[in-house]
DNA sequence: TATTGTTATACTCTATAACTATA
DNA sequence: TATAGTTATAGAGTATAACAATA
């Protein structure tokens, strides 16, 4: 198997499993990894829109169906009446939590088998693939 | 960045370039991916349903446009008038090899900078985690 | 003028349930 | 009865374009 190919598959793998754990959790994917990105504090539309990779019209609807079920919630932002602030419910953060636990575990029952070294090796090795890439759109974006 | 971390992140990575190489072919991931999957042989539409995971009436919706776009066609089987097997037609099968290709050189490039038993390594790593995945879930459905 | 967010519209992808035709 | 595929319906996610309100 070329590294194509293995990288498309892990990439299914890891896909099937985020789905599977947002399922079991009673979340979309997409909702599942907008609470995830929330865990980390609060965030403004266009913020969210743009770290989706997304257009704002999209962040609407999805912001729209997540405040219907109760998990994040729009609120005011002092100093600009244009802007909206989107946190995390409580029960929102409880969903966030729970899922990010599990989706963490299910992934490392998938690397489990490896040894130490080579797990850790593995590890690196992605780190240092996702960092590059960061860099390089970050310096193409100016 | 844990591995569970590394695994997300690498994965949408992934994701973003098959779209990017997908969008630049005037196809949606999810046609690509028929496309390729295509690329092996023809197929049966229950078959190709339990490949991509999807109900049946998902790809009867999924060949409507592939066969309105002139990607795929639908063609009787010899021996069983239930049934209808996929094939590409020649512009299905030329975008195909050709989408292909190209995401194949920019995975490939992800991983140009590594060493080159780093990438080895990570390959072979790669491989034995799918491998091991795909005989669970087999025997998990005995 | 630029930015923040919404609305309207249309398309893709998906699930479920009911259906037809064939095995 | 079981299998292969379709139709109808509904909902999520997305893009584009036009809009309102505020900076």
């Amino acid at each position: 198997m070329d590294v194509a190919t293995g990288l498309v598959q892990l990439t299914g793998l890891v896909q099937t499993i985020y789905a599977r754990v947002s399922e079991r959790h009673g979340l979309t994917p997409v909702q599942a990894k907008l609470l995830c990105v929330l865990l980390d504090g609060p965030r403004g539309m266009a913020d969210l829109a743009h770290c989706f990779g997304v257009e704002k019209a999209a962040l609407t609807g999805l912001m729209d169906r997540a405040e219907k079920r109760g998990l994040a919630q729009r609120s005011p932002v002092p100093g600009d009446r244009r802007a909206l602030q989107v946190t995390l419910t409580d029960e929102g953060h409880q969903a966030a939590t729970a899922f990010h636990a599990e989706v963490s575990a299910e992934l490392g029952h998938l690397i489990a088998p490896l040894a130490d070294d080579d797990r850790e090796h593995f590890r690196s090795t992605m780190a240092g693939i996702i960092a590059r890439c960061r860099t390089s759109s970050a310096s193409s974006r100016r």
